[in-house]
DNA sequence: GTCTATACGCTGATAGAC
DNA sequence: GTCTATCAGCGTATAGAC
């Protein structure tokens, strides 16, 4: 391993143990043995596990910001960006059988401490924002079409979106496609 | 605590613990303060952890058949089903905050006991039939009105209301209600 | 059936050498 | 920055008295 690249790997694996294990799922031990290192390294680099915690959901949350800003996004049209989202998903489906953050992080949330549970609420209210936004727009300019309050249509497609990652475990991946066509029903003109 | 009741009691807590903290976030520790009891106890009724968590999950299950087969929901309607259905998942939230068997158990799958990990799917896959057929029987008698497939349109609905309940840990209930709504508005005619 | 006592691996975490 | 050594506490689990 390249010196100064640690850190960083500490949290891919990290990341990668969040969401396939879940928050109380995985240890230092995971992490060490995966990069071959040591538990105290990982202390030098996260002295709490928390600290760990708190650095993968501020990562996943800037990764976000950045993904809406990006020009591919910002150039896409309405139904492009919702398809756009459901690759963003269906890539956590692709890293084996991942579940997303807002998946992962409010299952467990009652454990979490609490620097974690506020980085999960602002990671969470950014992703509904956009969402919601998108779903407004995208309605007035013609794109989509469902009824009710653009907000709450976004609830559903987030919410269904999280539970048919988690839904694919017990299933299979055909169902997290199945969902996605179906919202796409729902919403489109 | 009257003798006799203990292993029920021990359930009732294990399913309180297992829909609040999660599979991994509870120990028998947790259950034994509070029924006052050793942990020695627990062991005699559930040799292992596994055993404890197959018994709430079958417990679950079966408690979900005989709703299906109640009179009352035999005799609603399409929508009143539907109706239903929203306030068997209402119950987790007013419970404290709860989240859905599925949404505890398939987020902690993969940590999961093979035992643990048959019985949820066989308890998520009668859910997903008895809602399928729901939906498929409410579009052909004409109360509901919906695109595609009623497996997915069940599909998204039960996502939907797993994540919602997830989702009102770091909103709020109004949430849950919102997105219920929602899903009215989309399948009603 | 419930208890006390006990085992022992894993957990997050720290001290200090290199 | 990474290591070895070490820690106390908690986890599941068992033996055996009552």
């Amino acid at each position: 391993m390249l010196p100064g690249d640690t850190k960083e790997q500490i949290i891919n694996v990290g990341e990668n143990l969040l969401l396939n294990l879940g928050y109380n799922g995985f240890s230092y031990r995971h992490i060490s043995s995966a990069l071959n290192i040591r538990n105290a390294s990982i202390h030098y680099h996260f002295p709490q596990k928390t600290d760990l915690g708190v650095a993968i959901i501020k990562r996943a949350k800037e990764r976000f910001e950045k993904w809406t800003q990006s020009q591919k996004i910002q150039e896409a049209t309405f139904s492009e960006k919702l398809d756009a989202l459901f690759s963003l998903f269906r890539r956590f489906l692709n890293a084996g059988g991942q579940v997303c953050f807002a998946g992962s992080l409010q299952t467990d949330f009652k454990t979490l401490p609490v620097e974690m549970q506020m980085e999960t609420r602002a990671f969470i209210l950014n992703m509904l924002k956009w969402s919601t936004n998108l779903l407004k727009e995208g309605r007035e300019q013609g794109e989509f079409k469902y009824p009710g309050d653009p907000e709450n249509q976004a609830l559903v497609i987030l919410t269904s979106l999280q539970g048919a990652l988690q839904t694919a475990r017990v299933t299979d991946a055909s169902c997290f496609d199945a969902i996605t066509q179906q919202i796409k029903n729902l919403v489109g003109r």
